[in-house]
RNA sequence: CGGGGAGUAGUAUAGUGGUAGUACGCGGGGUUCGGGACUCCGUAGCCCGGGUUCAAUUCCCGGCUCCCCGACCA
């Protein structure tokens, strides 16, 4: 990738009226783009970052069920059944088009998913099943905020399963569970597996969430056994002994819900008819849970916990790209020159690398917006450098840059 | 949806009842070239509608939008 290419414009200022950490700094990085509250665009940079988030879900979701993807528009009447066209009335946007026709834009996809299976599950032979999508959602928030945190239009990852029996919904269960946990874990964030309020079904559900200032949610977390229970449901507070372990005391403190699972029983598959025959011909409501990774919120939330003064530092699994090449001194023919040798050297090796190739931009300047965007690793080729046939490394997360031979770039990248 | 704050150039800001100034950006010239360098020239703006007034970006009313707190968030 070269910078001067990307449709990249970073911004001096952050801007006047974002107080999220991450707004600001996706914003003035260009990764983003405000339309509206609540609505963003992903910029190539932001873009990128959404495109290895949703690799490492897929890694995980491959494993647990196939892809496939449903419609945004959807009909009144498959919402009617569940009675959720008029309770989720509020948090749906609902029109009609010329025709007449009441139609919703999907807030989430039970229904819909619930509607598909009908034809597909017949049998306790066919089950169980679990099937995921990675899709936009639409949802009419009363107030967007807190950047890509909460917002209107977003891309989810909502994966369903379906099964005959209890048993098999809670092991089931648990292998999301644990997904989830190397999800979270593989985008660079310490998430906790939290209790929360469960509905008809259930006792509880299970929200992962993320320790941030930002977090809407409160939690009370134990950080000796990595208990965690929603502060809306909470039976203990701040300071009592861990209901767990017994020997941590817990705190309460601010937690981003990354990802929530929820165990749905037979709430969608009964008004709709989704049923199952057993072993005697016999009818009954598939079981059903649903599991939910909203992705704009995840980067949301990589910002708002890897960050400093000077810029974002993405976690290498979710940066745009790896390294950050910079050139001082473009002026010089053959520094330019030797600059686009490493930079096609490296593209060869596949090393994703992000090449400042910009003219008449002052080195300052791109050290800033190099700390600003905040790629893993920053690669320094100048007259100083090639003096010694070397380029200067330097990872965001240290301080100090070393001196590498142009032949070993490769090696030491890989080497940290 | 209740409460609070704010809308002046691409961004950040100053200011005025007589149509607006600065910085960065952007275009051009020159000097620079390892932490947003210097300099000269240029470019670009008062959220929308109504009212008061000789005159409104400024005052009044209404609207829209954005941000924050709260409520809401299977």
């Amino acid at each position: 990738m070269r910078q001067s290419e990307l449709f990249l414009k970073t911004q001096r200022e952050f801007p006047k009226d974002e107080v999220a950490i991450n707004a600001q700094l996706l914003i003035r990085a260009n990764f983003i783009h405000k339309l509206m509250a609540g609505v963003y665009s992903l910029l190539p940079l932001g873009f990128l970052v959404r495109e290895k988030i949703i690799k490492i879900v897929r890694a995980e979701m491959n494993k647990l069920g196939a892809e496939m993807i449903m419609p945004a528009l959807h009909p009144k009447a498959v919402w009617e059944a569940t009675g959720r066209w008029e309770t989720m009335g509020k948090v749906m946007y609902q029109f009609k088009n010329h025709g007449g026709q009441e139609i919703g834009l999907g807030p989430t996809h039970e229904e819909i998913i619930t509607e598909i299976a009908k034809p597909i599950i017949n049998s306790y032979e066919n089950l169980p099943l679990a099937i995921y999508q990675i899709q936009t959602k639409f949802r009419d928030e009363e107030r967007p905020k807190s950047g890509l945190l909460r917002g209107r239009e977003f891309t989810m990852k909502d994966l369903y399963s379906f099964h005959a029996d209890q048993a098999s919904l809670e092991e089931y269960y648990e292998k999301v569970k644990a997904a989830y946990q190397v999800i979270f874990k593989n985008c660079g964030l310490k998430s906790y597996v939290t209790e929360a309020s469960g509905g008809d079904f259930s006792k509880y559900s299970h929200e992962f969430m993320v320790e941030s200032a930002a977090g809407e949610d409160e939690i009370l977390l134990c950080r000796l056994c990595a208990w965690a229970q929603n502060k809306e449901i909470a039976e203990v507070k701040a300071g009592d002994h861990c209901p767990k372990c017994q020997s941590g005391v817990l705190d309460k403190v601010n937690a981003i819900e990354v990802g929530n699972i929820f165990k749905l029983g037979t709430r969608f598959s009964e008004p709709v008819g989704l049923v199952y025959k057993d072993k005697n011909g016999v009818n009954h409501p598939v079981i059903m849970a649903s599991y939910g990774i909203g992705i704009e919120r995840l980067i949301g939330t990589i910002v708002e916990t890897h960050h400093d003064e000077k810029g974002i530092l993405w976690p290498e699994a979710t940066a745009p790209a790896k390294v950050h090449l910079l050139l001082i001194g473009e002026a010089k023919a053959e520094l330019k020159k030797s600059a686009e040798k490493i930079y096609n050297g490296l593209v060869k090796e596949e090393v994703e690398v992000l090449y400042d190739d910009r003219e008449n931009v002052s080195a300052g300047e791109k050290f800033a917006d190099a700390d600003l965007i905040g790629l893993p690793f920053r690669v320094i080729v100048s007259e100083k450098t090639l003096a010694q046939d070397k380029v200067e490394i330097k990872k965001r997360n240290e301080k100090e840059a070393k001196l590498v031979k142009i032949g070993d770039l490769n090696k030491a990248l890989n080497n940290n």
